[in-house]
RNA sequence: GCAGGGAUAGUGAAGCGGUCAAACACGGGUGACUGUAAAUCAUCUGGCUUUCGCCUUCGGGGGUUCGAAUCCCUCUCCCUGCA
């Protein structure tokens, strides 16, 4: 059974969102998103989540799939992706994934197989541990400190979690095009202060507040960007500017820590930022010609 | 004009005779990454060099000393008190 599947990768703010309604209109595509923030309910404004109109052009899937306070994994979206993936192409239709989260990218490309479920409870004692204490726990237990960054106590509290199972990953999965968006550092961060004033402008402070009131500063939907910048704000530490000027940065470093995942990456078509969509349409229809129903 | 304080790498700021190319923070670069990934972590950040190392730096100039960012003299600029 022949099932393509196209993917948009890129980092911030490089129009992923456009080019793929665009693409998914011309092409016969749905659009799954990739994205570890959009998959949130009412981070709206400040994850550039895409409208509600252009989810009505073109379905979208694997956004709004979990409330604000509540817990997610790259491995629960990976099932939940791959179950919108099989269903629109049991519809005949091609699976348009779209976003700038690599995990959850190459999750699915690549099925990734995650090394073992965490619990909540067990997490949370973990973090109160010292690395020392994580370290010597791990030992205790026999598991293979060599294979992992022992000095990342993240990287050592999933050991101690799966219990040293290992994770995998296959090569790429035959009938995939991965086109990647991307520009010159400079570009992307105009591109950025450009977006982030924008979000201001249309109430994300608003947004902020009507979240931090509901669900309080700890939940997860406000430690993202464009969230946990605001809390000094509120607490009269921090001028609207300065804040402004937080938001702008971390989202560039998120952007260059994003562009460092996807480098690697040697099986991405690259396509400058402002997108000729007519290049990459050229290249996607050629892709496509193979799979024409025979 | 007199008295006192200050001038340190991209920025802020330690250092106050040797272990100082100079702590630390921020800013910047590079990279890692599988159940938190918008997370977490590593590394570099005066110049040249792969390393060893060499060279030029701590407002300018001149001294003291085996040795100075650190002490002395002087000049410039900045702040404070008295005029």
């Amino acid at each position: 059974m022949i099932a393509p599947i196209i993917a948009i990768v890129g980092p911030t703010a490089t129009g992923k969102s456009d080019l793929a309604l665009e693409i998914a209109k011309k092409h016969n595509c749905e659009i799954v998103s990739a994205d570890s923030w959009l998959v949130r309910k009412y981070v709206d404004i400040g994850t550039a989540k895409p409208s509600l109109s252009m989810r009505q052009e073109v379905p979208h899937y694997l956004i709004d799939v979990v409330e604000p306070d509540e817990d997610f994994s790259a491995a629960a979206y990976k099932e939940l992706a791959l179950k919108a993936i099989l269903d629109i192409q049991d519809r005949g239709k091609v699976p348009l994934l779209v976003g700038g989260t690599g995990l959850y990218i190459d999750a699915i490309l690549y099925d990734f197989s995650f090394a073992g479920e965490s619990d909540p409870r067990m997490r949370q004692e973990l973090n109160n541990l010292s690395l020392d204490e994580l370290h010597q726990m791990a030992r205790s237990k026999g598991l293979d400190l060599s294979q992992i960054d022992v000095r990342n106590k993240r990287r050592v509290i999933r050991l101690i979690e799966s219990e040293g199972k290992v994770a995998t990953k296959k090569e790429l999965r035959p009938d995939t095009l991965i086109i990647g968006l991307s520009s010159p550092l400079d570009l992307i961060k105009r591109r950025i202060e450009e977006r982030v004033k924008q979000m201001i402008a249309q109430g994300l402070k608003d947004e902020v507040k009507s979240l931090s009131d509901q669900y309080g500063w700890n939940c997860e939907a406000l430690k993202g960007i464009g969230y946990s910048e605001w809390q000094q704000y509120f607490n009269d530490k921090q001028s609207l500017e300065e804040t402004q000027k937080r938001i702008i940065k971390d989202s560039i470093d998120l952007a260059k820590r994003q562009l460092t995942w996807f480098k690697r990456n040697l099986s991405i078509h690259w396509y400058p930022t402002p997108v000729n969509i007519a290049n990459v349409d050229e290249l996607i229809t050629t892709f496509l010609n193979n799979y024409v129903s025979l």
